[in-house]
DNA sequence: TGACGATATAGACACTTGTCAATACATTGT
DNA sequence: ACAATGTATTGACAAGTGTCTATATCGTCA
């Protein structure tokens, strides 16, 4: 496969899974989880979360912080401002974009994401 | 693998892929791109780009329009609205969601998807 | 009609991913 | 030190994904 260190993609892939959008919706609603409480929202077993948390961490979408036994997740602002921009980038082109005549085969301006 | 009848997860899997999210950074770039130009951006065989312009299509990401003996793509603007919508619905939850006391085990209010 | 160019589909293959059971690790309390 | 509880890791497996070559389909033009 297509090496992907386009940080945009990683942020998306990691984004992109029934359990984990469940975990950052559960986190957007709550600002602080439990570990052992993920459990209930997705119905998988704890190792399955602990994968998908260690999934979303190294994607630097939450951190966790411990305490006595339990492990408190959040989400990281710098993941959702990241997320956002990502997000207001992907919109239709201005319409003055198409005023020129559509020519097959002429060279595109290659698209790079943001570093 | 988990059912993923959320549409929100679909429309996140189809744009985490290197080559899809070029197509679509390509077509935020420029309103209307003939699908014979992706080649040049992605650097992957016809039937490739043909395959992921198939899956953004399926996903509602883009339309493609057949003029003569090529197809434009753009764009659908309700595909970006519901991926705006999805970025702003992930956010750091306020801060009086905090002030309950750390609780393990607790009952959580699961969060859904909107539909 | 037939040739040509653009796009789509089919099939195959390597690789990745999500899941679980079993186990290890960490922290607290007896 | 030991038991109990929460979390992480390991290993295995089925299922999904991205890519290609080969081929089919679609539209245009001579």
């Amino acid at each position: 496969m297509k090496r992907q260190t386009d940080p945009d993609v990683l942020l998306l892939q990691s984004a992109a899974d029934p359990t984990r959008l469940a975990i950052l919706r559960q986190l957007s609603a709550e600002a602080e989880v439990c570990a052992c409480n993920f459990r209930e929202c997705c119905e998988v077993s704890q190792p399955t979360v602990s994968h998908h948390l260690k999934v979303l961490r190294d994607a630097g979408w939450v951190a966790g912080e411990r305490r006595a036994n339990w492990i408190y997740y959040r989400l990281r602002p710098e993941a959702v401002a990241r997320f956002r921009l990502l997000a207001a980038q992907i919109e239709p082109a201005a319409m003055w974009a198409t005023i020129d005549p559509p020519v097959a085969r002429r060279r595109l301006q290659v698209v790079q994401p943001e570093p």
